[in-house]
DNA sequence: CCGTTAACCTGAGAGC
DNA sequence: TGCTCTCAGGTTAACG
């Protein structure tokens, strides 16, 4: 479920507590997440100590001694636990779940000297990519387009990527190949803020349209980092903070809500893009 | 090459 | 209670 925000605090809890430690021991419960878990996982991580933890767009980046880099995307459902030893209380690293250590679904354990790491993920729709070298790591990024908060996403790059697309403006930036990063809640929010139509084609895009589409979505994203993340359940980070950014949510899940515009009395529309939830005023989205 | 759809999974909540 | 149906913050293989 998390989108760029959410992977960022999660990034930012993670690398607090993970970030000079050695992986002292690594369990896998069940290979079987979005892409198998390699074989020689836990082998190459074993007595690997962490450099840095980073964050492009959704995909978490963990950084080891020796040119080895793990990929962690959460996928919809994706949480980590950080579990001290001798202490019963649990200390949550993730979004969306209890405090507390799910009994099923965790599957894969990383053990350090005074706390193991658990990733839990019912759905099963994240992955954990094994990384050997520096090569492959950078092709990995390659292949994703880049992030709204990337210094190279400027209004000319939005233009090459956009302006020629037949498909809908919504489907464009949920495409993690053009722009990464943004998911179905910060899409709908983007979209009212720019005052565009999700189903507008990117060809018929001005580049006025672009420019807002540029600064929206920038802020968007920004705003919810500061707010700690959107959150519908209940959740924790390691400070015991809890995300806000939902209270700031437009048009997202307000279906038949008065539009957030005063000088508009329409009411927030509930359509199907693909199959996703889309969410926007029609008088205020052109 | 492009865009759309179905599929991958489990769990929560609504309606009956 | 329990059954069935729909929906969920993501991605991608397969198809036309």
């Amino acid at each position: 479920m998390p989108e760029l925000p959410e992977v960022e605090i999660v990034k930012k809890s993670l690398k607090k507590n993970v970030k000079d430690k050695k992986i002292l021991d690594v369990i896998v419960i069940n290979r079987n997440l979005r892409f198998k878990v390699d074989k020689d996982f836990e082998k190459i991580l074993k007595n690997r100590k962490i450099q840095n933890v980073n964050r492009y767009a959704k995909n978490i980046i963990v950084e080891l001694n020796g040119n080895i880099y793990v990929i962690i995307h959460l996928g919809m459902t994706g949480t980590f636990h950080l579990i001290r030893n001798n202490i019963l209380k649990n200390t949550n690293l993730s979004f969306y779940q209890s405090k507390d250590l799910p009994i099923k679904h965790n599957h894969i354990v990383l053990i350090f000297k005074k706390f193991r790491v658990i990733y839990n993920d019912p759905r099963r729709f994240g992955f954990f990519k094994l990384l050997k070298d520096k090569e492959s790591f950078k092709l990995y990024l390659k292949n994703i387009g880049y992030e709204p908060l990337d210094k190279n996403f400027n209004l000319k790059y939005l233009k090459k990527s956009i302006q020629f697309r037949k498909k809908c403006i919504k489907s464009i930036l949920l495409d993690q190949k053009i722009i990464s990063g943004i998911g179905n809640i910060y899409a709908n929010e983007i979209l009212f803020r720019s005052g565009l139509n999700p189903r507008k084609k990117g060809l018929k895009l001005k580049n006025f349209e672009l420019k807002y589409l540029y600064k929206y979505s920038k802020l968007v994203l920004k705003k919810a980092i500061l707010k700690g993340g959107s959150s519908i359940r209940d959740f924790r980070n390691t400070e015991g903070a809890k995300g806000s950014f939902q209270d700031n949510f437009k048009v997202y899940d307000k279906d038949n809500h008065n539009c957030p515009n005063k000088k508009c009395n329409y009411k927030i529309k509930k359509i199907k893009i693909s199959n996703r939830s889309t969410f926007y005023c029609e008088n205020c989205q052109k």
